[in-house]
DNA sequence: CGTCATATATTTACTAGTCAGTATATCTAG
DNA sequence: CTAGATATACTGACTAGTAAATATATGACG
């Protein structure tokens, strides 16, 4: 199997996961939505847990790299940045394929802190609090720790509330207290 | 099988299927914790859906009275009331069974919009957003509806980031970051 | 160019265990 | 004695993961 395809394993398994659920597909499901026979998905993943693992891997670094792609070319200003992280977030929630956020999701199904899934998945939102910090440090805030808690703290809830009550205006409001919370902190 | 015997079935589900997940809790799991026959809960429930359904009940409504009522208690004025909000999140996360909201999980879990479960989770939000839409009516907000969104959004936003990165600090920050957005509303 | 050999992917069938839900027979309390 | 709760055992479907046989692709050599 080539490198390419492996890829196109983990990337398939990848969206099927963030769709219908971590336990609730099945390895067959997988065989049949990545094209991949079971035999060769267990010769590069030896658990279903690595498999997923590996889907949370690519998430994290295409988002990451999407994300922070995207606020810096809509912002060049360390204040203008920090708003635009709602932006990006506004973007990222009226997609049409937006399913809330794999990693709150992932750790609804993998609850024990200490497993390895929970922690991948709580590194990504670490690895998003510490660009927040940057930018708010690099602003002047005079306390960066709490504006970037604050701004994560919101990101998430705007996040679930979309998904769970609709995107109408969610944005918006989203945005609106971002300024607020950004203006204050400076 | 007595009334208060039925309670004793739902309550102790509701506590078991919070704690160790939905799918992940099989109804043999539910019998032994429950202390209830398999036959049993099925003369109560026709499937292990309606089981969640009623465990959802509950927690819906024990949530919804003891978080009133605190708020409640704690403050006497609107504004105040909304603030206070802040303080019973805090209580909550600082709980030592706290694990995230029952019902974001659950949505995880079931992510059809359609499915009656994501639809009785939901249906609690939005009874948390009227909540909080009333307080900031009687307060005064010119925009009430934007600062009761903007309210569940922080709070929705504590919630999971305490679960996934842990509670040190976060409800100081969100209680600032309330203030700040309730004072410039109001 | 063609043929054989090797390596890898595939299909199919299979474990052993768990899932939700049911049938039956025993037990217990009123 | 009877009604309801119980334990035990079962169904058929599904789970993650494995075994073995078949198919396909690649590359070397004549």
């Amino acid at each position: 199997m080539s490198a390419s395809k492996r890829d196109i394993l983990v990337r398939r398994a990848m969206e099927v996961l963030y769709r219908d659920g971590f336990q609730a597909t099945g390895m067959d499901k997988l065989v049949k939505e990545t094209g991949v026979s079971k035999m060769t998905i267990y010769k590069h993943f030896r658990t279903k847990e690595d498999l997923i693992l590996a889907a949370l891997r690519l998430r994290d670094e295409e988002f990451r790299n999407n994300f922070f792609r995207s606020v810096e070319k809509d912002a060049k200003t360390p204040k203008g940045r920090l708003l635009a992280i709602f932006d990006t977030v506004e973007d990222w929630i009226n997609g049409s394929d937006f399913k809330s956020c794999m990693f709150i999701k992932v750790t609804s199904e993998f609850q024990d802190p200490k497993h390895p899934i929970h922690m991948a998945a709580a590194e990504h939102k670490r690895a998003l609090l510490e660009y927040f910090d940057d930018l708010a440090q690099e602003a002047g805030a005079e306390d960066p720790r709490t504006l970037a808690r604050q701004l994560l703290m919101l990101m998430e809830g705007e996040t679930v509330t979309a998904f769970m009550l609709g995107k109408n205006g969610i944005a918006e409001d989203a945005k609106k207290a971002a300024k607020v919370l950004i203006d204050q902190a400076l």
